[in-house]
DNA sequence: CGGTATCCCATTTGATACTG
DNA sequence: CAGTATCAAATGGGATACCG
C-alpha cells in the first residue's frame, strides 16, 4: 500500500497529515500566528525557498488555513490572515511547543506560552473528562465513529477483546 | 537557508518536526497507541514499506518515543512499546484528531475519543489558563525563554510594539 | 519474526532568474 | 511586493530479495 492511501482512509489522524506532515507547513502556521502576513516576510523570517513558500501558501488557503486578502492600507500588497480554523489550532501549537520543550529541548525553554493580560504561563495542555478531570493515556479509549471504515472498527473489536491496556503499553 | 537550519534553531515547534514532520511517524505512533507491538504488525496495517519502517521505528526509538524491548511471552519477538514520552503526546493526538475531524473531515466522524470508564466524549482541547478559564487565541502570547535565540527575541519586540493583534488577526 | 540491502523512480527542495 | 518558471541535485518512498 502507498501513503496516499493510508491517508485517504478515514481516520482524522491521517489527513491532519495533509497540514503539519508537509515540511514548512508549521512553520509557515508559527509565522502567521507571530503577526506575519506578506510573502517575502515569510521568506526572510524563513528563508524557505519561494516556490516551496508559494506552494505551501496556496496549500494553506486551499484548506482554509490562511485567507489570502488584499491589504487595506497597501492596496498592491497581499496579506495573509489566519482564519477560525487556523486559530483553532492553537491548543496543538501549544501542547506542542509545551511537549517538544519537555521531551525533546531537554530542559531548554526557548519560548514559554503566556497568558497575554496576566503574564502567567499556560498550564500543560491536558485531556479532560466532560467534569475537568484530567485523564491519562490508559483512560481514554478510541472507538469508531458512524463513518468508521469497517477494517478500522474490526482491529478495534479485535484490540479491545485482546487486552485491556490497548493504550498503556 | 535550508531547512535544517531553520528546524536547528531554538525554537520548540520547529524541533518538534522531527517527530511529526516525517511521513508516516504520526501514523507508527497512532498503531502503537493502539496496542500494535511487533515489526510486522506495523507493516501490515499500514502498509508500509519495510526500509521505511525500520528507518522510522529506529528514530522513535532513538527519541524515546518507543522502547524496543524482548518480549517475555516470545524470546525471539521484539515489542515496541509506549513510553512516558509518547504517552505524553496523548493530548496532542486527541486534539488533531479532533481539530481534523472538526475543520478537514467536514462533519465526517470516524473516530471519536471517550474516556474508556464512563463511555463520555472527550470535550475539545482547549488552551486554559491557571484558574481553569478557557482561553482564546488573542487571550495567549508567546514569549521567549532564557534560552531563546536572539533572534526570535527581537522578532517578539517588534512583533509586540508593531501590533496588539500578534495572535489574532 | 525482525530486520538489512539494493535498486528504481517520483517528488521535492533550493537557487536563481524573470515578470507584472 | 508577490509571485512564476526553470533546472539541477538530493531526498525519500516502494518493491523486492535476502539473512540470522
Amino acid at each position: 500500500m502507498t501513503q496516499e492511501n493510508v491517508f485517504k482512509c478515514n481516520c482524522p489522524l491521517a489527513r491532519v497529515t495533509e497540514v503539519i506532515g508537509e515540511p514548512w507547513t508549521l512553520m509557515v502556521l508559527r509565522e502567521a500566528f507571530l503577526g506575519t502576513r506578506h510573502f517575502n516576510d515569510f521568506e526572510r523570517e524563513l528563508g524557505i525557498a519561494r516556490n516551496v513558500l508559494s506552494v505551501r501558501l496556496k496549500k494553506l488557503v486551499d484548506l482554509d488555513l490562511l485567507e489570502r486578502v488584499r491589504s487595506e492600507t497597501d492596496r498592491r500588497a497581499v496579506e495573509y490572515r489566519l482564519t477560525d480554523a487556523s486559530r483553532d489550532l492553537l491548543p496543538i501549537l501549544v501542547g506542542l511547543a509545551q511537549w517538544s520543550g519537555k521531551w525533546l529541548c531537554e530542559g531548554h525553554s526557548a519560548t514559554r506560552f503566556v497568558e497575554r493580560a496576566t503574564g502567567r504561563e499556560i498550564p500543560r495542555i491536558a485531556v479532560r473528562a466532560v467534569d475537568g478531570r484530567e485523564l491519562a493515556a490508559r483512560d481514554v479509549t478510541m472507538v469508531p465513529g458512524p463513518d468508521a471504515n469497517p477494517e478500522l472498527v474490526a482491529r478495534f473489536e479485535r484490540a479491545v477483546t485482546a487486552a485491556g491496556d490497548v493504550q498503556g503499553g
